[in-house]
DNA sequence: AACACTCCCAACCGCGCATGT
DNA sequence: TACATGCGCGGTTGGGAGTGT
């Protein structure tokens, strides 16, 4: 489908590009910008199917690309990231600024494949010397296997957020910047959760009291409501925005002596994050020092 | 110098997801 | 709901460059 009527085209030109098909390329989403790749070989003459063009932009010709080695940061990056998410070398890449998925891809095969391949089948050290486990393996247990896929989703929904052309624009990155699942993450809410010793099993059952003012942002289609804005002492959340990102839903509460609570729920991956009773400054989240007094994991289908 | 072999990376291929109709 | 289209992603390949004999 897709795909294969995308770059089936006869008296295509395949193979190494010349400088002046680059130029050609160059100039034309200089001047043009790109409206739909594979009607730009024709719009800009160039004898080549729009797939081609597409990654000769995104691999190669992009003004914003890092040519050169690797640094020992951006390879300690590769090697934590793999073994967390495995080839997602488009997600992996969201990480390297400069640097594309094709690029990464190529670097581990060549580069640091080798060098992990007799270190045992799931486990491999950074440069740091700290073990990290393969996310790839099979999981001893169900909190270590959802606590993996958790990040993976984190990782998975930066690099969604990272790759938005709108990044660019630092209006749109602020709402970014913003977006709640993210913030909450990397705050100290998100990193209790990620430090919690929620133990050999998976935990069911926590109960929180909320009243009061609350918000609940659902997604029933393709795209996904996330919360944003700030706390506010009567309303939970102020401002909302629709973006697309990973998170299913979201319910947040604000309780009637200010404390608060959020559930996010994680329907791809069958995971269910409440995080209860935190505490935060009303007024400005950013600044604010987080605490978290429960954090509970579930499995959907074990504890609804 | 000539050949064989290995390495690296740009480019291609096919799958699958998101979106539009 | 079903189908078509556009495109992103990961796996693979082919050829040039580098190295060894």
């Amino acid at each position: 489908m897709g795909s294969s009527a995308f770059c089936v085209k006869d008296r295509v030109k395949k193979g190494a590009w010349t400088p002046e098909e680059d130029k050609i390329l160059v100039d034309y989403i200089k001047d043009n910008g790109v409206a739909t790749w594979r009607s730009l070989p024709k719009l800009a003459g160039l004898r080549r199917c729009g797939k081609s063009c597409r990654l000769r932009w995104t691999n190669y010709l992009r003004p914003d690309i890092k040519r050169g080695p690797f640094s020992s940061e951006e390879e300690n990056t590769i090697i934590q990231m793999h073994s967390l998410i495995g080839n997602r070398w488009a997600s992996i890449a969201s990480h390297l600024p400069g640097r594309t998925d094709n690029e990464i891809k190529n670097y581990w095969n060549s580069h640091l494949k080798k060098r992990f391949a007799n270190k045992g089948p799931d486990q491999q050290k950074n440069r740091s010397g700290v073990l990290v486990k393969a996310i790839d393996s099979k999981p001893e247990t169900p909190s270590t296997h959802h606590m993996m896929q958790w990040e993976s989703a984190r990782v998975e929904a930066e690099a969604r957020l990272s790759m938005d052309p709108l990044l660019l624009n630092p209006l749109v990155a602020v709402k970014i910047e913003s977006d709640y699942f993210l913030r909450l993450w990397n705050s100290n809410v998100g990193e209790s959760f990620r430090g919690a010793n929620v133990g050999d099993g998976v935990i069911c059952g926590s109960t929180g009291s909320q009243s009061s003012s609350s918000i609940k942002v659902d997604d029933s289609g393709s795209g996904i409501n996330v919360q944003q804005g700030k706390w506010s002492k009567r309303h939970g959340f102020t401002d909302t925005v629709e973006k697309q990102g990973y998170v299913n839903r979201a319910i947040c509460k604000t309780g009637s002596d200010s404390s608060k609570s959020c559930e996010i729920e994680d329907s791809r991956n069958n995971i269910f994050l409440k995080l209860i009773d935190f505490q935060s400054s009303p007024d400005n989240v950013e600044s604010s020092q987080e605490t978290i007094d429960d954090v509970s994991i579930y499995l959907k289908d074990e504890c609804d």
